[in-house]
RNA sequence: GCGGGCGUGAUGGAAUGGUAGACAUACCAGACUUAAAAUCUGGAGGCCGUAUGGCCGUGUGGGUUCGAGUCCCACCGCCCGCACCA
């Protein structure tokens, strides 16, 4: 056996791999189905180590699985569509659909050097029109069903990318991907009817078990149900009563004025003829939506001059104000304000010079607010001034709740719940998405296009030239043809719409359709039968909400319309969101105080070639800019797809971010290079040689079987690795005989080959095993095996660890207590005196108490 | 502001309430070598001691327990998510 050669053995078993045709997924009427799903990749056109990482965990579950039995599904393919490809072709000239295919090209050969168990044979990508054409039909389906509608409504709108986001793609008031500040449009859009399933998705966040709590937490704030009392205050002037919203009607007798948003239809009524009204609202419209705006903002208000009537004292006049902190968006856009008891609203009473009035006081204080607002927790109980449900003390809480049902029987008001979820805004103004596939018929109006006359495909030119991305704005609308069309109702000529979808839309059944990736329909009923849901599912903490949302809302619909099973409801299984790779950053003070960065490679030592000293920051997430990434496909040709594979999984736990280090590399191939010797030594040994320690190798060998799998199937990659490092080091120190040795080899070769499945299959050819080491059946563990026939078990006295003792496993209570008392320390601690008490836990401690 | 998480050697990190620091990196010593690299062997939480050994030790302070890194309370620090949401 030679030396250890990642390239050429890696070579060797991916062709292997594919000729046996191992990972091509097959239904089985006679083996359980196991679907691992990894995030699928935008095809930037450089697979990065986050990618690696990500891939490789799917990867050892896949093949555990597989060993195990299962029949798998593990597919790959990519989210291909969105502003990346428009970019490059308005900043290097091309077309997008060239940059795209061209990008998934490079992944694709960067991505089949890690040795993933995929099935190629289902790859798609969302940019394919067998793809998009599909989704085009999912919409006429949920339009049909009124799951989708087109509504004029004010939206955001990113001034670089020239497009309508969502509100969930806005962070902080500035556009998700290009990071522009948001302003506010109105449009008439298309929609997914998402809120109508708020409850619904909110109530079944209970049944994910196996979904990190933090993702189910980060979506049930999202949703952001609300509890409160809806009443409408009647105008003096008897115009159109002013409905509000509040989760705090028992402070209602605090009431100072009215709020309504800039937004409200009356803001909009009264601007029409007040052009000093319309300039505050332009103001108010304009304000920068960053965090350090909106701490900093100053409230601003516009007195209406109307009144309004409090509900419970007719003679009490309340007066209407527009508050730029009033947002249309939730409740009813419209508050009463009580300031004694809320910041906000106290900052704008001092500021407008409006009354601020005490409702209630905490037990043991009657100081009126001045400065700082009263906000008990609803829990604590306080004492009311004069509450009109005739409360005198009583909890937040209970004063809600009594007064929604004061309010109810007296008929002015009605407790409703809310939620902060809002419909899904789908229509993007871009050509690189997919078309939504709708008619604008004069005489008709928007009309759904017909199926047969799907898919309605992007245009790749235009009279014969290639499409012109060179100026902002949306090539579909100045495409000289691909616009006309004949209504589908009337026949009559007619517009196409040129609006896209969202490329979320494009992830959100992606899962769905790698059952049946070549169907003719969105899905085939009965693969997704077979091979729904997902049972594992991973990717990163950042699609905590809109991805998995939006796919838990798709499923839904989906289901809805006839396009996935039942159970395939909420359709992943058990989630798992993994950290990130990151690597340390070095930098040298550049000119104008900007440093310079440089990439690892060029630094030995904390020193650059020429001797200049580095500044080393902290690790953080890889980028380009920051100059401290490594490219996967140079470690792979130094070290080999093992061992960037075995070292992304061990050090740090999965969920967490794992940091890159030159010297973890190399000590992971050193790794891979000793088993590879070792595997070597114990080839050449004499096979009839008698050895010493048969037993307890043999014992070590079950006992690692045992915890190596208990590490792969909890996401515990980190201590399957770690137990492995110890059972070679066993290994490596073993004198046993040739047969326990190569059985212990086998059995470490198996174990590491989810990790280093190259190196792997080798050590299984080397060592004369049955056909492929992926397909062999996983090892079981003897229980008998796992326990020593005497153990060590430590004294305590009085919680100290003073002695241990070694005894046999089974050795009764008693038995124990005797051998620990007889001991040189026990007895010298207890000098002569009899112990207070003595705790014997088998197997584990003796405690003794003096 | 609201919600959540985390604080363990020089470093990444292990530890169903039961011997804290597994495993790995970095480090030190030794073997092999003319030498280095590679490889192999060994050491190592801190303090005291030649040593048997002793004391201290998981952010800080308290509590529960025979026993606490782990459970409870308060505080300090860091990280993440949401945020003018009525």
């Amino acid at each position: 056996m030679a030396r250890y050669s990642a390239s050429e053995i890696e070579a060797k078993w991916q062709e292997a791999w594919d000729k046996a045709g191992i990972f091509t997924a097959t239904r089985s009427a006679d083996k359980p189905k196991y679907y691992v799903l990894e995030m699928f990749p935008y095809p930037s056109g450089k697979l990065h180590m986050g990618h690696v990482r990500n891939y490789t965990m799917g990867d050892v579950i896949a093949r555990h699985k597989l060993a195990t039995g299962h029949s798998v599904l593990h597919p790959m393919g990519f989210d291909a569509f969105g502003m990346p490809a428009e970019n490059a072709a308005m900043a290097i000239g091309g077309h997008p659909k060239d940059w795209t295919y061209s990008n998934i090209d490079t992944m694709v050969e960067q991505m089949k050097p890690l040795g993933l168990s995929l099935d190629w044979s289902r790859m798609f990508a969302t940019c394919d029109v067998e793809y998009y054409g599909q989704q085009q039909s999912l919409f006429l389906d949920f339009l049909e069903k009124g799951l989708v509608y087109r509504k004029n409504a004010v939206v955001n709108w990113d001034p670089v990318d020239m497009t309508v986001l969502a509100n969930e793609q806005v962070e902080g008031g500035r556009g998700w991907r290009s990071g522009a500040l948001v302003e506010r449009r109105e449009l008439t859009q298309w929609f997914f009817k998402i809120s109508d399933y708020s409850e619904e998705l909110l109530s079944a966040l209970d049944t994910l078990e196996n979904w990190p709590a933090k993702v189910r937490l980060m979506q049930e704030n999202w949703i952001g149900k609300s509890r409160g009392l809806q009443f409408a205050f009647e105008r003096t002037d008897g115009a159109e009563p002013i409905t509000v919203y509040t989760t705090r009607p028992d402070t209602l007798n605090g009431a100072s004025f009215v709020g309504i948003s800039p937004d409200h239809p009356i803001s909009k009524e009264l601007e029409a003829d007040n052009p000093e009204l319309a300039a505050f609202l332009t103001e108010c419209r304009k304000g920068g939506t960053t965090e350090e705006a909106i701490e900093t903002a100053p409230k601003l208000g516009y007195d209406t001059g109307i009144k309004v009537k409090h509900p419970l004292n007719p003679d009490w006049e309340l007066p209407v104000w527009i508050a730029n902190f009033i947002l249309m968006d939730y409740g009813t856009g419209a508050i009463f304000a009580c300031p004694a008891h809320d910041q906000r609203d106290l900052d704008f009473c001092r500021k407008y010079d409006l009354p601020v009035i005490d409702t209630f006081f905490a037990l043991d204080n009657d100081t009126p607010v001045s400065k700082d607002a009263f906000v008990p927790l609803k829990s604590e109980k306080v004492r009311w001034v004069d509450h009109f449900a005739g409360l005198t003390e009583a909890t937040g809480e209970d004063a809600i709740n009594t007064t929604i049902d004061f309010a109810e029987k007296a008929g002015w008001g009605e407790g409703v719940t809310k939620y902060r979820l809002r419909d899904w805004g789908l229509s993007r103004q871009r050509y690189w998405g997919c078309p939504i596939p709708v008619v604008h018929c004069e005489s008709c109006g928007v009309v759904p296009e017909k199926k047969e006359n799907l898919p309605i495909e992007l245009p790749y030119d235009e009279d014969g030239k290639a499409i012109d991305f060179s100026v902002p704005g949306n090539p579909l609308d100045r495409h000289p043809t691909w616009r006309d069309c004949a209504c589908p109702t009337c026949g009559a000529p007619a517009k196409r719409e040129t609006d896209t979808m969202d490329t979320f839309v494009d992830s959100s059944w992606y899962f769905a359709r790698f059952t049946a990736p070549h169907a003719e329909t969105p899905t085939d009923m009965a693969e997704a039968e077979y091979w729904m849901n997902v049972d594992q599912y991973i990717g990163g903490i950042e699609h905590a909400i809109l991805h998995l949302l939006y796919s838990r809302f798709f499923a839904r619909a989906m289901q809805i319309t006839g396009h996935l099973p039942d159970k395939a409801i909420e359709p992943f299984d058990a989630l798992f969101t993994q950290g990130m790779v990151t690597h340390e950053i070095y930098q040298t003070p550049g000119d104008n105080g900007r440093p310079v960065y440089h990439l690892p490679e060029d630094v030995t030592d904390g020193k650059l070639a020429d001797g200049t000293e580095v500044e080393i920051i902290p690790s953080a997430k890889m980028s380009k800019s920051k100059k401290n990434v490594v490219d996967p496909v140079s470690i792979i040709s130094a070290f080999g797809a093992d061992t960037a594979r075995w070292f992304v999984l061990s050090d740090s736990p999965p969920e967490r971010d794992v940091e890159w280090t030159a010297s973890g590399a190399e000590a992971a191939h050193k790794h891979l290079n000793r088993v590879w010797n070792l595997c070597d030594k114990i080839g050449a040994m004499d096979v009839d040689a008698k050895g010493e320690g048969d037993d307890d190798l043999l014992r070590e060998t079950h006992k690692a079987i045992h915890d190596v799998t208990v590490g792969l199937e909890s996401f515990g990659f980190n201590a399957s690795i770690a137990r492995l490092y110890g059972f070679t080091n066993t290994l490596a120190k073993s004198k046993a005989g040739h047969a326990a040795q190569k059985q212990a080899i086998m059995t470490l070769a198996q174990l590491m080959s989810p990790m280093t499945p190259h190196l792997s299959e080798d050590i299984w050819a080397h060592q004369g095993g049955t056909g492929l080491i992926a397909t062999a059946p996983w090892p079981v563990a003897d229980e008998a095996m796992l326990v020593d026939d005497t153990v060590t078990l430590p004294i305590q006295i009085n919680g100290k660890r003073r002695a241990e003792i070694s005894v046999p496993a089974d050795m009764d209570k008693a038995e124990v207590e005797k051998i620990a008392l007889a001991t040189h320390a026990v007895q010298k601690a207890l000098d002569g005196a009899q112990p207070k008490k003595i705790i014997v836990v088998p197997g584990r401690i003796v405690n003794v108490v003096v």
